[in-house]
DNA sequence: TGTGAGTTGGTTGTTTGAACAAACTAATCT
DNA sequence: AGATTAGTTTGTTCAAACAACCAACTCACA
């Protein structure tokens, strides 16, 4: 309760928050639409507008149309798309994501760099090569805003606690580009980052409470969304569904997790095993599964029934009003979508949960991570905002 | 963003909340403290504690006693304990737990009421005789404020979903009592309220913001607190732990479910089959176990690693400060919890999450329903109240 | 033991400032 | 011209902050 607003110079910060909100979610929009939407007086909003104005994170972008029944033109307010812009990374396995947006999260670049077995100490230099070449091109009124990465591990007060693929527990990346760029820098795991792109770059999930976002890559992990708000546990390790075990009352000893059986990598080296091959990758599954190889097709139907069964488990312990497949071996075998539907609406009781899936998983780790940091950038952290809303290129 | 205060007269009612929560949470408190604690000016204190005062939630207790160096004396403020009283039901399996509470959550009475096997139509008058009774004994001024119950099954939009144990999907509990007193009546998930319980009344939980609550009675459930609040889910059915499956890689058919093997119900079926016996309850269990029974100890040693399990799996998805079990079975053998504890920890790699027992589990269920329904009368949903702070009896 | 300085709790009357309301200007339509 | 809508200006409102006060206590010192 010591967070709540108490006086009159909080409140008015606060609608200030608000409408910027507003001008961020419904851009291009007018102050009379504004004042309504608030239920604030138009006089008001007015006011609260100029005082943003001055921070120069909005603009002016010209006249609107006027009612049809007569009367003035609206001026349409935006988002000042020249203000600045975020640098957004993701280290994938074979590449590292990188993507520039400005203020309200458009993409303004978008690149992937071959990092295939390269060490965190080879991969800075590129990230910093990458830092300055798009500083040298930009004409942004402040320049760089803030960075974030997507981390396939588990992230603690900012920092990396556990990376399995990727070993950077020696490096602190929050620490070394805060010092560097002073702006803020913000490290989030890759499920959780895919959580908030579904939650804040995806209108049809606009009212929804509730979403899990089951990120399927090498590891499984879940992002979770509750009450609209990211939830992350109190040590960052919510939704580290791969580590669950069997409870079928018969174990002995360490029991099996969700991942050895089920996780990208578990799948291709099953596969690997049976057909006595090595360096297989998801293209090779994928091709093999085509050409319609028994092994495979067996194996990924073992794997269709388990992702069943890791969704029917999300859904009971989360109840959510969705749930998200990310998951880049399922995005190139769509057939085998419909089939863990059926699978999973044969488990589930009563309330089937709707499954959907997350295109273009790189895509929605990298916006993701720019929804949080343009957060930290203008302080709304906890409101809600919608950045599919895209006023037109001028 | 449209429950935000945006206006002074929200921001009035607001601070006459907080006001009301500091007297709540604080009791007995004079005006000067509330003041430093809300950051409020010690008049504009007064002003609102004097709105309340008028509504008949608060009262003067009486001086307090003065600072050692000098001073006037402090008024002590209360919440108002004449004020009324809650009426909050468990539908136990062998019992219906009656608990009445004041507008504090003191307990005011309390009585078991034997139902074995009877039907809910049978139980309502039982319930309702209850009611009355305590009516008639009444002397606060408003009376009966408000209705509980706490239900082994789930509940969404205020009705019964599920309830394995006792068929009430054709009575409506809310629009019945509703209509009968015009009060307030909350139905509730067991484990729901048990997690509210602990947050509420356990003043040790104060500053956790995510807790676990395991239910295991009859069936398995978990109540989730998820940053300070309930996380009921889409459909009130988080946290429903009990009908997870394994994913082991291979399973055919419908596998079985957490349920199955470790409530206390599966526990005591596989004792009663292995021996060839009938009717067992509990407490043969216990008999059995203390005798040093070698099947009854062997069935406990499968349940202590599944428990284990269930632990280590809810910590994984929700990742909380804590978790609480609440089990009469382990509440009767307590030297069971160590080797839990013990189990866990064999099996959680880095992070290891307290666990703790919630004693006496049906008080517990009862006060959580006292505190959700209270804050329905007071209004305060969502405000943190401190039920644990009693104000010393007059 | 009595008095006065210092301290703390609480009230009263005044000021402040952000939201509001009304009257205004501006710009469109029919 | 009259109706309608967008936005500004100016003055009002009212809850919180403030300042000055009263009430009631402690303690030191005579």
């Amino acid at each position: 309760m010591s967070s709540a607003i108490r006086n009159r110079m909080q409140l008015h910060q606060q609608n200030i928050q608000s409408v910027l909100a507003e001008v961020f979610n419904h851009q291009p929009i007018s102050r009379i639409e504004i004042s309504r939407n608030l239920a604030l007086n138009k006089s008001t909003v007015s006011a609260l507008y100029r005082d943003l104005k001055e921070q120069g994170y909005v603009e002016e972008l010209g006249e609107g149309d006027a009612s049809n029944v007569g009367g003035r033109k609206p001026v349409l307010l935006a988002i000042n798309r020249q203000y600045g812009y975020t640098m957004n990374f993701d280290f994938g396995y074979r590449h590292l994501h990188v993507m520039q947006n400005n203020l309200s999260g458009d993409v303004l670049s978008y690149r992937q760099i071959n990092v295939m077995g390269l060490k965190i100490e080879q991969i800075l230099p590129l990230i910093n090569a990458e830092l300055k070449n798009v500083s040298a091109k930009d004409n942004t009124s402040h320049g760089l805003l803030g960075i974030s990465f997507a981390i396939h591990g588990t992230v603690d007060q900012n920092k990396v606690t556990y990376s399995p693929f990727l070993a950077m527990d020696h490096v602190d990346l929050a620490d070394y580009y805060t010092q560097k760029y002073q702006v803020p820098v913000l490290l989030e795991n890759e499920a959780n980052v895919s959580a908030v792109y579904e939650r804040d770059f995806n209108e049809a999930n606009d009212q929804l409470a509730n979403m899990v976002t089951i990120s399927i890559h090498r590891g499984i992990g879940a992002g979770l969304i509750i009450d609209q708000k990211l939830h992350r546990g109190a040590h960052g390790e919510a939704g580290e569904i791969g580590r669950s075990v069997p409870i079928d009352g018969n174990w002995t000893g360490t029991p099996g997790k969700v991942e050895d059986y089920c996780s990208e990598d578990a799948i291709i080296n099953q596969i690997q095993y049976e057909k006595n091959a090595t360096d297989m990758t998801r293209e090779d599954v994928v091709r093999l599964f085509n050409e319609g190889d028994k092994v495979t097709r067996s194996t990924l139907s073992g794997f269709v029934k388990s992702v069943a069964g890791i969704i029917y488990n999300a859904a009971n312990n989360f109840d959510p009003d969705v749930v998200f497949l990310s998951c880049p071996l399922l995005e190139a075998l769509p057939e085998l979508e419909p089939r863990i539907a059926r699978f999973y609406a044969k488990m589930a009781p009563s309330i089937l949960v709707p499954i959907k899936q997350t295109p273009n998983s790189h895509y929605a780790t990298l916006l993701g991570g720019c929804s949080l940091v343009t957060r930290e950038v203008l302080g709304m952290e906890d409101a809600k905002l919608n950045f599919s809303a895209k006023a037109p290129i001028q």
